[in-house]
DNA sequence: CCCTGCCTCAGCCTTTTGGCTGATACGACC
DNA sequence: GGTCGTATCAGCCAAAAGGCTGAGGCAGGG
């Protein structure tokens, strides 16, 4: 039997070691590349056509995670992608779910549910870590909550502390419009005001 | 020559496994044990008395790793904690080095500075990643950002999204006061408003 | 004992924000 | 050709937040 091709894509070389360490103990599965950015994941990609991708989200600077996927795909359409990283906040599900990614594992994940992702990976079958997968089921059980473009763009500057008037002159739309998008955007995050607004987007977001 | 004995603690596998592997090409350097939280790493100390203990600081539920070295330190006096962190918010930074840290390293450090920074701790030399330090330097440079205790408390309230008069509830004060305080906290962090200090609590501090 | 820092509060005035109602325009979809 | 979602804007009013000045109590240090 062949063994399954990984390639490794995370930014702590720490990760990357403890990963081909566990990873060494299957015989059915190799790595055969380990890189530390999304730019040389895709030029590991083309090189190695590794079965399986498994990517980290935040890698430092340059490309991240969800670009960097996206980028796999377009280039090798149908590459498995598994996403391996600390955090499960809604929008990095969301955004790599759409981006193509094939599971989502989290890094305190059990070896055995590793290992059972990549294999599943390779056939096909998608592999979620039980709370992403809880909070997947969460974001499209109500997808009211969805934010429109403009709206999403919105929020990210409303986290920068900026005012209504700041926040009209970085999107070239008048106060009055942006209290309209405001107001969709509290119905929608479900909170009163703007403070609770930046505290929900940057708590439940992860953005930062 | 006797080998350097090292705990680790660390609620990832992966991480733990990565370490390991690294510190094993190291003959001057043993890991004799490893534990995934603040609790099993407390027990360890005293059933192993490692010369170093390497500590994450997010570590799920339980016992924090601030709270580790402090509990670690209080039971075996002197004993040398290096942080082993993802994260070099401000306030992990102060609150780890006040709580008797004997380095500070980040998990994208290159291997050579991880045997340093062990090698380093056992002759009592402390060691930090160069944006920690960078970092810890500026909080000294700037004494007067230091916010009293009552002004952290409503800073804590504040990123929450909280009101000026649910604050003065929370707190048993008048809004006056509350307004009192929150011009101070403004001054001292050098923002304009309410949603620029929520903003630059949660980003810099790494509070949630 | 005085000074300083911290916590507490009040009043006054301006600016900002939020709630509401209503309106126009454009593109997609049926 | 109508409908829906999105994005744009206005005006009005109430509520919240912020700037300013001033002030009392209390603990700790010189």
């Amino acid at each position: 039997m062949k063994a399954i091709t990984v390639l490794l894509a995370d930014d702590h070389l720490v990760v990357r070691t403890g990963l081909m360490a566990l990873l060494g103990t299957q015989t059915d599965i190799a790595v055969v590349a380990e890189v530390g950015s999304g730019e040389e994941a895709l030029a590991a990609v083309e090189a190695f056509r590794p079965d399986v991708v498994m990517m980290d989200l935040a890698m430092g600077a340059g490309m991240d995670g969800i670009e960097a996927i996206k980028a796999v795909r377009s280039k090798v359409p149908g590459q498995p992608v598994l996403v391996f990283t600390t955090y499960d906040s809604d929008a990095d599900i969301v955004r790599a779910v759409d981006a193509g990614a094939m599971g989502y594992l989290l890094k305190d994940a059990a070896p055995e549910e590793i290992f059972a992702a990549i294999r599943g990976a390779v056939k096909g079958t998608s592999h979620m870590s039980p709370p992403v997968a809880s909070r997947l089921f969460e974001h499209f059980r109500n997808p009211g909550a969805v934010l429109t473009p403009r709206e999403a763009e919105l929020l990210a500057l409303l986290t920068q502390g900026l005012s209504n008037r700041e926040l009209g002159r970085r999107l070239f739309i008048s106060e009055a419009t942006v209290k309209t998008h405001l107001a969709h955007i509290y119905a929608k995050l479900g909170v009163q005001a703007r403070a609770e607004a930046i505290a929900t987007a940057l708590r439940r977001e992860g953005m930062r």
